[in-house]
RNA sequence: GCGGCUGUAGCUCAGCGGAUUAGAGCAUCGGUCUUCGGAACCGAGGGUCGGGGGUUCGAAUCCCUCCAGCCGCACCA
């Protein structure tokens, strides 16, 4: 089923087309009319007459009878209302559709996503709560709408610190090692590795002898390489749970992964003549790139010591992406910082010809999470701070409110709501406001039960469920929709949106869209629930108004699964 | 120096190919209803949309320029 937008936005377009072939309108909602339809004075401009008369043409061609009633508004667009009817035939329709009007894209496109990608032994900190949150909502978002999800979490499992972390694996011992990662102190194994290299010339020494062990596939050291990363991928996992995100360890495809395909970037590249030698290293120069003497900016492929940069890896996951995962859409949610070096990354796959033009390949790039002093978040020592411990944290305050408000739980129970509603508060904070933008990590805010809060939004789900419940069993699908009262008509315009608002979100792979639509859609719902009691109106009134919540209820569940957040029924 | 991002109400932020009086949340003030869960609703005050030019009938939005903050600019990923 199209929606409402979709089947206004094609009948405009034929009459738009009529006038003058080829031409666009804008339609957009409107504070003034259902919606807007723009576009008139660039129409009346090609065809030089005066855009009053165009527009009066375009309401007199353009056919929505039994949909809207549309009226000239001022000189460039007009004002689209939809009948009354054609709202409540709507509405029938989406009591019946689980998807509330969604509909399935076919065929289904494959998405390839990259998110998350913590490093082995390595602390999980707040920069990776904005990759996995903003990641898993993407994806969440993609199989809602029948997309089929690639999740590629990748870790960074390579390199020359391995030399050092496996050494320093072997002083404390293994079991000691292993019992220190397991309970998830990485932090303290990292930084003790760290303090070794930095204080001892031996260990050093013993660290880069074991780099190369490791590169050349000598045996125990793999085997001491793979306790690293299975013990980590084990405790990522445990924060992948408290924070209800769908990455599994399947997921996890590390830099390691492409080792086998780095000869083969580099021989393809030299075949298609890319390749240049600059400084001993092996460059590709994409054009456009400019370093800071104004010189051409090389993409470093292979280093003066042979060894590969972080771009082939890249290249060779590119390519795995594109050739055998079959994607026809690559995301990566990867931090701001890093445009330059993706930006070229791309650029370069598309002059090999390993990123085809009907591949959307997009940095889903994000800014930084602060502290109250708006610089990065630290802990006062000046260290990263640990992911788990903010979410510990976030989970004893909801704690703390639910006890306040005379949550009337057992503990247990009582736990496990704290735990969603905290998922719920940090989760939304990170997603509602643009990607780009740094925002300071403030509990207080996040947890707040009022305003542009994750809490709100299951607080509004929970309450109009409350009335449902204690409605009882209706059978809804019979009911009609009069829309009399001007909320009760918001409320069904909002409802409408779901769709068009779902769309949007991905196009532009920006959640905070969808979290301004839920919190715009509970705004309704309170507006309309105070101008119009359910259970008090009886007959077809009453069967309205039920459907009515019935509808709102399940769009903000729906539309918070999307960000990965639960919708408890009570709370 | 070059490039990128950010700059909108006291605070936190929306504003998605230009369009009617620039919106929301918090905070402040006032009001409503003998509360279908008041974690409510309605309203008011509060804005040189960083500054300045330009394009346009019309600019927070497009172009140029300047200012401020952050980030990136060859072998660590």
């Amino acid at each position: 089923m199209a929606s409402a937008y979709e089947l206004l936005a094609e009948r405009l377009r034929d009459s738009f087309d009529r006038l003058a072939p080829g031409a666009d309108p804008v339609l957009r909602p409107s504070e003034h009319a259902d919606f807007q339809a723009n576009g008139a004075m660039a129409l009346a401009k090609a065809l030089g007459r005066s855009a009053r008369e165009v527009a009066l043409e375009i309401v007199a061609t353009v056919d929505l009878e039994g949909v809207a009633r549309v009226e000239v508004a001022g000189p460039g667009f007009v004002n689209i209302t939809l009948d009354a009817d054609f709202l409540s035939q709507r509405l029938s329709a989406l009591l019946l559709d689980d998807r509330l009007g969604l509909a399935v894209v076919t065929p289904p496109r494959t998405v390839v996503i990259d998110y998350s990608a913590p490093n082995v032994a390595k602390e999980m900190h707040v920069g990776h709560l904005r990759s996995t949150v903003i990641g898993d909502s993407l994806a969440r978002l993609e199989r809602l709408v029948g997309n089929r999800v690639v999740a590629r979490n990748h870790v960074g499992d390579w390199g020359t610190p391995f030399g050092m972390l496996i050494e320093h694996l072997l002083d404390l011992g293994e079991d000691r090692a292993i019992a220190e990662l397991s309970i998830g102190d990485l932090n303290a194994f990292y930084q003790g590795a760290r303090a070794a290299f930095d204080a001892d010339e031996g260990f050093r020494e013993r660290s880069r002898a074991r780099v190369v062990a490791l590169q050349s596939g000598d045996a125990e050291t793999r085997r001491l390489w793979r306790i690293l990363v299975e013990q980590s991928v084990a405790y990522f996992s445990e924060v992948y749970a408290k924070l209800d995100v769908t990455l599994t360890p399947e997921d996890v495809v590390g830099e390691s992964s492409y080792n086998d395909a780095l000869e083969g970037v580099v021989a393809d590249l030299e075949a298609l003549g890319l390749l240049v030698e600059s400084d001993g290293a092996q460059c590709v120069f994409p054009p456009g790139f400019i370093n800071r003497d104004g010189e051409p900016l090389p993409l470093i492929v292979r280093k003066r010591d042979e060894g590969f940069g972080y771009a082939a890896t890249d290249l060779a996951a590119l390519r795995d992406r594109v050739e055998h995962l079959g994607a026809d859409e690559l995301l990566y949610v990867v931090g701001a910082p890093q445009v330059q070096h993706l930006a070229m990354v791309f650029a370069v796959a598309r002059e090999a010809g390993w990123l085809p033009d009907s591949v959307r390949c997009e940095h889903v790039a994000f800014g930084n999470v602060l502290g109250p002093d708006r610089k990065m978040l630290k802990t006062r020592s000046g260290e990263s701070v640990k992911l788990v411990s903010l979410l510990d944290e976030a989970i004893e305050r909801a704690d703390a409110a639910l006890i306040e408000r005379g949550a009337d739980l057992e503990t247990a129970a009582r736990r496990e709501l704290a735990a969603h509603v905290a998922r719920a508060a940090v989760k939304y904070a990170d997603l509602a406001t643009e990607r780009v933008r740094d925002y300071v990590f403030d509990l207080d805010r996040m947890l707040a039960f009022e305003g542009d809060t994750g809490p709100y939004l299951q607080y509004a789900h929970a309450r109009v469920r409350s009335i449902l419940r204690r409605a009882g069993e209706v059978d809804l699908a019979t009911a009609t929709f009069a829309l009399e009262d001007l909320s009760a008509r918001d409320l069904a315009m909002g409802l409408l949106a779901w769709p068009d608002v779902v769309a949007s979100t991905l196009e532009a792979a920006a959640p905070h869209r969808l979290c301004a639509y839920l919190l715009d859609l509970a705004q309704r719902l309170s507006a309309f629930y105070d101008a119009c009691p359910v259970l008090k109106a009886q007959g077809p009134v009453r069967l309205e108004r039920l459907a009515l919540c019935d509808l709102t209820a399940r769009t903000l569940r729906l539309g918070l699964s999307g960000l990965g957040i639960e919708a408890p029924e009570r709370m």
